[in-house]
DNA sequence: GGCGTATAGGTAGAATAGCGAGGTATTATG
DNA sequence: CATAATACCTCGCTATTCTACCTATACGCC
C-alpha cells in the first residue's frame, strides 16, 4: 500500500523526448537521464516506455538515429530531430500551451 | 484532411469532472456543457468519454449520483462530490501543478 | 580473476483511457 | 410531423504506458 510509484507522464511523453533532443544528438539512456535531472526527479521514465516511443517517433520520421560511440566507450544509439520532428515539437508545446491554459480556466473557477 | 478534430484532453478527465461537480450537484450533460464553455471550446467532451468516466468515478467512491429532474423537465442522473472525491480532487490538482511544473523545466530549458 | 553496478539496447503482455459509432427516449420548435 | 436538442447509455478499437523480463559491455573493487 506504500504510495511511492514512479511519477508518470500523460501523453507528454513524445514532447518531452523531442524537446531533449532538440538541445542535440543524444542517446536514448541519456534522453531519459535528462529527463529525470531536469525535471528534478519528477520524471522517472522507464525503459519500457522510453524505447517504444523512441521507436514510434523514429517511425514517424520526427527523429533519425546515428550509432555511434558515446563518452564512456560503448555503442549507443543517438537521436536527432529531422525537420518535420522540429515542427512536430513546435506544434505540440503549442497545444500543450493551449491545454494547460484550459485546464487553468477549469480550475480557477470559484465555487 | 481537415485538422478540425475535437481536442482531447490527456488524463485530465477525472480532475475537471470532480472539479465540476465540486461546484454544487449537475448531471452528466451538463458537466460536459460546462467544460466545453469554460474551456472556451477548447474541450469538446464526447459522451462515449463521458459516461464511462462518470460511472467509473462513482465505483471509485468519489461520486455519488441522484436522479432528480432538470430545469427542461426532464430526468437528470445529479452527481456531486463525496468526503473521498473531495480529497481525490485536491491531490490530483496537486500533482497537475507539480506535473505542469516539471514539464515546463523542461520546455524552458535552452538550446 | 571474479563480482556487482551502471550503462546501453531491447521485447512482450497487461492495463487503461479516450474516442467513434452506434443505440434509446423525451421535450421543444418550426 | 419532422427535426434538433437534451439526457442517458454501451461496444469495440486504438494508442499509450507500465511491469517485467532479456542481452551485453565497461568499470571499479575485493
Amino acid at each position: 500500500m506504500s504510495e511511492e510509484r514512479a511519477e508518470l507522464l500523460k501523453g507528454t511523453l513524445d514532447m518531452l523526448i523531442l524537446k531533449i533532443a532538440a538541445l542535440g544528438p543524444i542517446h536514448g539512456y541519456g534522453i531519459a537521464q535528462r529527463i529525470q535531472q531536469i525535471s528534478r526527479d519528477f520524471f522517472q521514465l522507464q525503459q519500457g516506455s522510453l524505447y517504444p516511443a523512441l521507436h514510434r517517433l523514429e517511425d514517424r520520421g520526427w527523429l533519425k538515429a546515428e550509432w555511434k560511440v558515446t563518452e564512456t566507450g560503448r555503442e549507443g544509439k543517438f537521436y536527432s530531430l529531422t525537420r518535420k520532428g522540429r515542427k512536430q515539437l513546435q506544434s505540440e508545446v503549442e497545444n500543450w500551451k493551449k491545454l494547460t491554459g484550459a485546464v487553468a480556466l477549469i480550475l480557477r473557477t470559484a465555487e
